[in-house]
DNA sequence: TTGACACATGTCGATATGGACATATATTAA
DNA sequence: TTAATATATGTCCATATCGACATGTGTCAA
């Protein structure tokens, strides 16, 4: 999933879908990329399942799985966390290192 | 920068450094990862600005720069919105394919 | 200076990845 | 059935990536 998110285009693709479900073809055209590479980006999100297909005549609709995006959000949660706790911690290791009698 | 987090091993280098910086050394235990691979992950991560380094000694330490984590938080952020938002939208193109007379 | 330590960098081979393009599949329309 | 549309899949090539390993670099200790 991280791994998904990691690639440009593949944000792109997911970013046309926060206005709602939308066909291959709209993202095609959004985004100006060819429909095979959407395609593939596509299957790449709905591997992942940060996206969900479903048929609607000869076209398909794909919607994001923002649920999907729960573990980005919980590891990024992390980090918020000790930017909030910003107790300057410049020369802990210092310290650390001291206490083991190692330092230099 | 979003690259950077894509990679499982940089993650866990990542959060090694949560506690508060650390030399590769500590990393390289904590993680049994072999050090020029730590060391590799280090330089991605400092490229895309999410470590920085400062020596110390015949050491390295190496912070997090949390800071850098902004574009990803806004990034979900989005999402986030969203998530809240959940105005079931299942059906909406469906009604805007109407309002073009394209349905079917 | 020499040697040990901590770390960085280079190389190589395997594998993965992305883009471009052609083509297959499925659905609808005629 | 045939043709057209919407999308998926396959192929090929270039490039990136990762792991493993060897080696280079800088710093400290003696």
């Amino acid at each position: 999933m991280f791994n998904a998110i990691g690639d440009a285009h593949r944000r792109r693709v997911l970013d046309a879908l926060i206005a709602g479900e939308k066909p291959v073809g709209d993202i095609v055209v959004g985004l100006a990329m060819p429909q095979p590479q959407v395609s593939r980006h596509l299957r790449v999100l709905s591997e992942v399942g940060l996206v969900s297909c479903r048929k609607f005549g000869r076209r398909r609709l794909y919607r994001l799985e923002t649920d999907r995006l729960r573990p980005l959000h919980d590891w990024l949660g992390q980090y918020e966390q000790v930017i909030n706790d910003r107790l300057d911690r410049l020369g802990d290791y210092l310290h650390e290192l001291q206490g083991q009698g190692d330092h230099q």
